[in-house]
DNA sequence: ATTTAATTTCTGAAATTTTTGAATACTAAA
DNA sequence: TTTAGTATTCAAAAATTTCAGAAATTAAAT
């Protein structure tokens, strides 16, 4: 199993973007090649490819399945399992996304709700608490529409994707349409 | 300069949260600590505060400054530097994802771009820039729709935030509205 | 110019993270 | 039950990152 230049070079790069995209070296490295390489890989191909220990693959597989972007396939009359992409790019792309929401947001938030709770005292308290107010209110909205987003339909995000410098026009005549009844939220 | 128990939680939080957010624990700490202290602080109070060497603290100015995340103040009659957030909370967590979005996307933009441009001579290549292909796309997609929302006005975007689980409502609209002329992309 | 106050850079030590590889566990078939 | 093929675990080694503190530098004040 060995990779032509430039695939290296691709699988290369998302070894050393690995660390800024959440994994490690290895981990970026699996992440990369399996997603372009056409047939699922054992575990030992995917070693030697790299050229790590298969140890190391072992543990890159169960961080890559905690992530839900690969998934295992089976050959009948073979006991091996053949790793995979768990799904398209696009899929894979929410998965990171989300799993990133759960990890550098989600505990923040917790820790503001539970501070913003407690009543300020001093002066330097008060500043601090609104500061915080603020950093909650903005995670939280980003939070939500992240959510809001998920649950369109892919037809819907296509278009809202295609919309461009459109937006600024819609939210215009939203104001308009929306004068349904009275209050929403 | 002491921390209430509540404030050095929240600072100490940042630290941990640090390296998820793109920087080390030091540098996370200091980021919360000017975020939710009122006045400016010269160097030497965040390292006291913070219990770091004085060395580290100017590190860690340089690189919140390379993030644009803080800005020097000066007092008249006073030599020293005192360092306070850039902006708003809002000016602070754009900051941060826009210079993650260099730091993170765009060097995998260009890599892939390279890439596409040659021409693919086996069938696993072929597949490999398929894929490649797609993952450009959607980061390309990504690029221009943050582009395009940083250039909302702060109005728009509220609205645009506010809309929440309406977004799906007016994308409907959408189509009917922008039946204007033909082809906008 | 010299002194003084401040900031920055640098180095090696400490802490942390990643990786290996041998030992162990698992599982299906013989 | 044993064996063979496979996967997983984990302690120790290697690599990387972070950090304190000393030395160097810069800039203001005298």
């Amino acid at each position: 199993m060995s990779l032509s230049e430039k695939n290296l070079a691709f699988v290369m790069h998302c070894g050393e973007m690995g660390s800024r995209w959440g994994f490690n070296r290895t981990i970026g490295q699996m992440c990369g090649l399996l997603t372009i390489t056409k047939e699922p890989m054992t575990a030992n191909e995917i070693a030697d490819t790299l050229s790590i220990s298969r140890g190391n693959v072992s543990m890159g597989i169960k961080e890559l399945q905690s992530w839900r972007l690969i998934k295992v396939h089976h050959i009948p009359g073979d006991r091996k399992e053949y790793y995979g992409p768990a799904g398209s790019i696009w899929d894979m792309a929410n998965r990171v996304f989300e799993e990133r929401k759960k990890r550098e947001i989600d505990p923040t938030l917790s820790l503001l709700r539970d501070n913003i709770l407690e009543e300020a005292h001093t002066d330097d308290e008060r500043f601090a608490q609104q500061q915080m107010q603020e950093i909650h209110d903005l995670l939280e909205t980003v939070t939500k529409w992240s959510a809001e987003l998920q649950r369109l339909s892919p037809e819907q995000l296509q278009s809202l994707m295609k919309l461009g410098s459109g937006i600024g026009k819609v939210l215009d005549f939203k104001d308009k349409i929306l004068k349904k009844p009275g209050k929403s939220e």
